[in-house]
DNA sequence: ACTAAATAGATTGTATACAATTTATCTGTA
DNA sequence: TACAGATAAATTGTATACAATCTATTTAGT
């Protein structure tokens, strides 16, 4: 460790251009998500509907790292667009999340939305296997 | 292209781990920044002013990346809490920001966050290295 | 059956984010 | 010197995030 080194500069950060380029990404994303009504936090919500097809809160959380605080008033939204409905389970704690017509045909409006993206970002197809590498590896590793 | 490979899958993005992973290490740096009663959004904008000691608002919040949209009410806590003073300057429609004494003394208690913060993200030199280059690249990058 | 502990989801309170707009101030030009 | 346009910062409105708490329901032990 060079006597020199700063720890506190924002250029020796490693967190902070995670952080930055999360939010210019999400940012980015915006005027591809519009048409579709949709905002970030929404599309990641249906993504992982469009997989599930039907799921309680809770799996649906743990599927896109969002707690119950973010989720409820983010799922009523989505249910208010007419893409999802929720309904009581027989255990009467859980609710089923279930995927409307609309909900379903959303998908087909949504599926340039990565390439789209993909050449905004503008890495290599290596590059990219990297840094999807890496933050996976960082979702797993942190305590 | 595999007439297989589904666009729109959770673990086909890029962008969702990196999303996910910067909202976990933010979450993660919680705890630590909570004795020097700062919020990590707040700490990256202390960090910032530690090294530039006085600066204007849109300087400041190009250092950042945040807008005066968050910068405005963001700041006022941090003048608030006692660590950052804010004066007009002769052209009018500018604001100084500078240290206090405070937040001078601050630096010194914050000087350990980052080492524990590395040692709770748990990667090689060389995977922070990459990891640090590929999150600058696409901020460069993307447009 | 009764009830304490556990669990799912909703609510509350605080703090970002950011687009869009507003306000205050300054600058260039006729 | 007016004054239109430009610029910095603040405000407004909407949408996350998440810790902490609350509510409804179920489960397990007796």
């Amino acid at each position: 460790m060079d006597a020199n080194f700063d720890p506190l500069l924002l250029k020796n950060q490693l967190c902070f251009p995670l952080y930055a380029a999360s939010k210019a990404i999400v940012r980015r994303y915006e005027p591809f998500l519009k048409p579709l009504g949709l905002t970030y936090t929404q599309y990641i919500v249906m993504m992982a509907m469009w997989e599930k097809k039907r799921c309680d809160v809770k799996e649906l959380g743990e599927a896109v790292c969002l707690d119950s605080g973010t989720l409820s008033p983010l799922l009523q939204k989505l249910i208010e667009k007419g893409y999802l409905v929720k309904t009581r389970q027989k255990d009467g704690r859980y609710r089923e999340l279930s995927l409307t017509k609309e909900g379903e045909a959303l998908r087909e409006k949504a599926l340039d939305v990565p390439s789209k993206m993909g050449s905004c970002i503008r890495l290599t197809q290596e590059e990219a296997e990297v840094l999807y590498k890496l933050t996976h590896k960082v979702m797993e590793n942190l305590q």
